[in-house]
RNA sequence: GCGGAUAUGGCGUAAUUGGUAGCCGCGCUAGAUUUAGGAUCUAGUGCCGUAAGGCGUGUGGGUUCGAGUCCCUCUAUCCGCACCA
């Protein structure tokens, strides 16, 4: 009986089907254990071998946890909003739903067919009316909280407006968009529609005239972490600034708890660094510099913050102000309007005017320096010197207060800026040679700097912040770069919001009429009018107001599905308490980097959110966090000579002019190409005839990413069907650490076949399956213990890589051994299981055990019994190893040295002299000196 | 520019965490079996050298009886952020 992959793979999959062998439940015997893939997009190219990976990963874990005895969790779902359905639909008129079904579809089919022991009870679809209810819950929930600074955490609405009536908004602390300062009274005094406007200002979830990224094409706006160089992340397509109205995620008030929250998860440090650099937190001071009287406009009354004539500017180099020889305003910024003098409107005018013009990606593509001098002065607060305000787009109005002082010798952005224009530059430490540039480091003494001469850097900002705040001339400020995330989207497949418009403002819907369904339109573009598709919907009202016509971001269906996963099917609450706190978090997630700065912030701001309203009770939703890496694909080229249809094989091509093209790897083995196969892959090949190489037609080969238009893609189904999923798994694990980018290598999977085909044969003889009932040998409970302890501790460090290894040599060893013995077999079963579950339960009822070997555990390794038989230790002399000398365990050190010096091998090196050192390391010895 | 990571045979990788560098697999070489191919089995395979031996973990230095592993220098590659004041 060969190792017939087919027939074992479908029956043990139908059979774990049938018997719902990983459905899950709630258990308080057991400790849980919660494993987490990010869900995938179900995009219509199906699955590649690169996706699966993480996947193999999470099961092996998930598997082995099983084992071990804990109760997992382990669950699969679909991201299904997204873009390129909707774009599908807009090209075909075909409803996404039934593009996104069908791809669902046709992933399940190829996941099933991998053997993982996800329990689809559970699945989640965020498409789905009764998953995006619990989206748009948490969104009115958001919508009636704002964020107390003092509490740290996010409060109701209703205890903003109990202050206000009370006590007016003096005594708030609040994340906000723009302070409003009233009396109780005055408040009282305000129209419905006013106060709703103020209170607008504090929610978490708001509306509000932002700049935001539109992308034209998409026709929709985009969060920072969908656009990359001012292009589309999805398409690539321009994308400009542009101030509209939209809703806004308060995330920015949870900077510092996503900061400090990095420091209690287990995720890699590249990750948290690059979540660090996007939260961006940056200490210093806002400084107020008040304007030079000449330097105003008379006409204009100052509104500016303070009531005072002055800029307020944001610095971390607060020692360098006696620097400052010119400041500088965002063209957007609200300063600009005051101090440009009539003198220099025009100017300033069409400088703006062309900064407008520029798209964010022309601004960074071309780093040109421009600006315009605003006619105003400001006065320098620590040297009372008058320095000129200048207008220039290097400045940013989204960051700090969108004005900057310059201290051109020790920024290298104000250096470049004032040599343009021939602004003077001030060295400010001794010894600096600012010549030929800025002098950007943090480190040396101060000169020209009045009171804080003599100081070393770190010492002297620590003065200059001192002296600021002693005397009043500003106050001591933490910045964070990271934006409240952007939260409409002019598309159609979406969640829908959960609002209504009265009166121009907006209102929820009452959480018990939840969901509010998404509605059929007949197509799938923007109205005439240049609405959102919502705007065709018929009737899409609520008690005859108007419905807002945006949809929710992808991001809002995937930040909190790992909490639903928990309870999938309660209509009463997004996750009940007592599920919550049973499963609490997500043990392992395991998913790709690139959801860094997007997914895993706005997952891990929505639990924040959750917990601070009393919803969950973890305030961090995945404990630990892997990222696998990428398979890519190994393309292949084949070279025709220009203008006819002959292709030349790789060694030649410099013999001919030819063009290179990619060609099906599937009809490749080896970078030998299948002629044949090739005649008949295009029509237009048909005819191709070939110069070979030794009689082979050799193709070139490089690494790409792995994607339909290179023909490289390899195909899952296709692996399972030649080897079975079996051999896929233990070859993805075996490729290498979980967490590298490798390119797929279909070479090597030959090799992890043929293990399983010898671990298949050792145990059957003439073609049935046979096991001695003898007991085992030492040499063979040593293989075993030895292999046990090896892949339990390699799964427990997530090198599957290794512990596949182990397992390969495991049997070698047993085939030396010729050991077909059952009290070898049962325990190797259940080890190898995680990674190989279909042959390992096929196994485990050819011996007699009728329980699926899922609810086995995972045997336990004699560490006594190993150390006991595990000798040959290295002696080395000198620092060199010479011989391995079988000791036996013994803490009499003294004893020990004796046994070593008195063997016939030591002698030989010793020679007769005493040596002058033994060195012994663990018990053992390692090193004599002669 | 700032930050993170990586560097070992022809290739993917491993090294009990400071103790025989190259496990396991691919590939390659030779042989056995087979009508042939495939499959299977045996032996070999870091480099130089007939050999003895020597050299070897990106570079140069250091610590140590002993370094792929620890410290410093430089180099290369990959990733993240980037007019963020």
């Amino acid at each position: 009986m060969e190792y017939n992959f087919l027939r074992i793979e479908e029956k043990w999959q139908k059979y774990w089907n049938q018997n719902n062998i990983y459905k899950t439940d709630i258990d308080k015997s057991k400790p849980k254990y919660y494993v987490l893939d990010m869900f995938p997009y179900p995009s219509g190219a199906g699955l590649h071998v690169g996706h699966p990976l993480g996947y193999i990963a999470s099961d092996i874990y998930s598997r082995y946890k099983t084992l071990k005895g804990f109760n997992v969790l382990h669950p699969m779902g679909f991201d299904a909003f997204g873009l390129p359905a909707e774009q599908y639909a807009v090209e075909t008129g075909q409803h996404p739903e039934i593009t996104t079904e069908k791809n669902i579809e046709r992933y399940r089919e190829q996941l099933d067919k991998l053997g993982f022991c996800y329990d689809w009870d559970r699945e989640v679809k965020t498409c789905s009316p009764e998953y995006y209810k619990w989206t748009q819950w948490a969104f009115i929930r958001m919508f009636n909280s704002y964020y107390c600074n003092d509490a740290q955490q996010a409060r109701p609405i209703s205890e903003l407006i109990e202050a206000f009536e009370t006590e007016g908004s003096g005594c708030i602390n609040a994340a906000c968009n723009e302070q409003h300062i009233f009396m109780a009274e005055e408040w009282k005094a305000k129209s419905k529609k006013e106060q709703q406007e103020i209170l607008m200002n504090y929610r978490i979830a708001y509306l509000a005239d932002t700049m935001v990224n539109w992308c034209a094409y998409l026709g929709t706006v985009l969060a920072n972490d969908e656009v990359v160089n001012g292009l589309s992340v999805r398409g690539g397509f321009p994308v400009e600034q542009r101030k509209m109205r939209q809703w806004s995620l308060r995330v920015s008030a949870y900077a510092q708890r996503l900061l400090d929250g990095l420091e209690t998860i287990e995720w890699t440090e590249s990750l948290k660094e690059t979540q660090k650099n996007w939260i961006g937190r940056s200490e210093g001071v806002e400084i107020r510099f008040d304007l030079s009287p000449q330097g105003t406009t008379s006409s204009t009354p100052s509104i500016l913050p303070c009531g005072e004539r002055s800029i307020i500017v944001f610095t971390t180099r607060a020692d360098t102000i006696f620097g400052v020889t010119f400041m500088v305003l965002a063209p957007e910024s609200e300063y600009v309007a005051q101090i440009v003098t009539p003198e220099q409107k025009a100017e300033v005018k069409t400088y703006i005017a062309s900064t407008k013009r520029r798209t964010e990606r022309e601004r960074i593509a071309d780093r040109k320096i421009t600006g315009v001098f605003s006619g105003g002065y400001a006065i320098n607060p620590f040297s009372g010197e008058k320095v000129p305000i200048w207008i220039s787009d290097y400045v940013l109005a989204g960051y700090g207060t969108g004005a900057i002082m310059a201290v051109p010798a020790h920024d290298s952005r104000d250096y470049a800026f004032a040599k343009h224009f021939g602004l003077p530059i001030i060295p400010l430490i001794d010894g600096c040679d600012v010549s030929e540039e800025s002098f950007d480091a943090k480190e040396g003494v101060m000169v020209n700097s009045g009171f804080l001469n003599g100081l070393t850097v770190p010492e002297a900002i620590r003065k200059a912040k001192e002296y600021i705040s002693d005397n009043n001339l500003g106050t001591i400020k933490v910045n964070y770069r990271l934006r409240d995330a952007i939260f409409s989207r002019q598309r159609y497949w979406g969640e829908p919001f959960p609002v209504y418009y009265q009166d121009g403002m907006p209102y929820n819907i009452p959480e018990e009429q939840l969901p509010l369904v998404l509605p059929e339109v007949d197509k799938f573009l923007p109205t005439e009018t240049g609405e959102p598709p919502l705007g065709r919907a018929k009737n899409w009202t609520y008690k005859g107001y108007p419905l807002e016509l945006s949809t929710m971001p992808g991001f809002a269906g995937s930040s909190a599905y790992y909490l639903r996963y928990m309870d999938p099917h309660n209509t009463e609450a997004l996750v009940s308490k007592e599920a919550d706190e049973y499963w609490r978090n997500v043990d392992l997630y395991i998913g790709g980097t690139e959801h860094a700065t997007g997914h895993l912030i706005y997952s891990r701001f929505w639990n924040k959110f959750l917990y601070d309203i009393g919803v969950v009770v973890e305030q961090e939703p995945f404990k630990k966090l892997i990222n696998q890496g990428m398979i890519q694909g190994c393309s292949n080229f084949v070279y025709r000579i220009k203008g006819t249809n002959t292709f030349v094989s790789y060694g030649l091509k410099d013999n001919y002019d030819t063009s290179e093209l990619h060609v099906d790897v599937n009809i490749v083995n080896n970078n030998i190409l299948d002629t044949k196969r090739f005649k008949l892959w295009r029509p237009e090949y048909e005819t191709a005839e070939f110069v070979f190489e030794d009689g082979e037609y050799y193709c070139g080969s490089a690494v790409e990413k792995m994607s339909k238009s290179l023909y490289n893609v390899v195909n899952p189904d296709d692996i399972v069907v030649t080897y079975g999923a079996d051999t896929l798994r233990l070859y993805e694990m075996f490729l290498g650490p979980l967490e590298q980018s490798k390119p797929w290598d279909t070479k090597g999977i030959d090799g992890v076949h043929r293990f399983l085909r010898k671990f298949w044969r050792l145990f059957h003889h003439s073609n049935d399956f046979f096991v001695s009932e003898d007991a085992a040998t030492k040499d063979e409970l040593k293989v075993l213990h030895k292999t046990i302890k090896k892949v339990q501790s390699d799964i427990e460090s997530f090198s599957f890589n290794t512990a596949v290894s182990a397992f390969m040599i495991c049997v070698n060893e047993l085939v030396d051994l010729k050991c077909n013995k059952k009290e070898i077999l049962e325990p190797l079963t259940i080890i190898l299981s995680p990674f190989a579950p279909h042959i390992a339960e096929e196994l485990w009822h050819l011996l007699g055990n009728t329980a699926s070997v899922v609810t086995a555990s995972f045997p336990e390794y004699d560490e006594s019994f190993l150390i006991e038989n595990s000798f040959k230790y290295p002696i080395s002399f000198n620092g060199k190893t010479r011989f391995k000398m079988e000791l036996p365990l013994d803490d009499d050190i003294e004893q020990l040295k004796k046994t070593v010096l008195a063997s016939p091998q030591t002698q030989k090196f010793i020679d007769g002299k005493e040596p002058k050192k033994v060195i012994v390391v663990k018990g053992k010895i390692v090193n004599i000196v002669i």
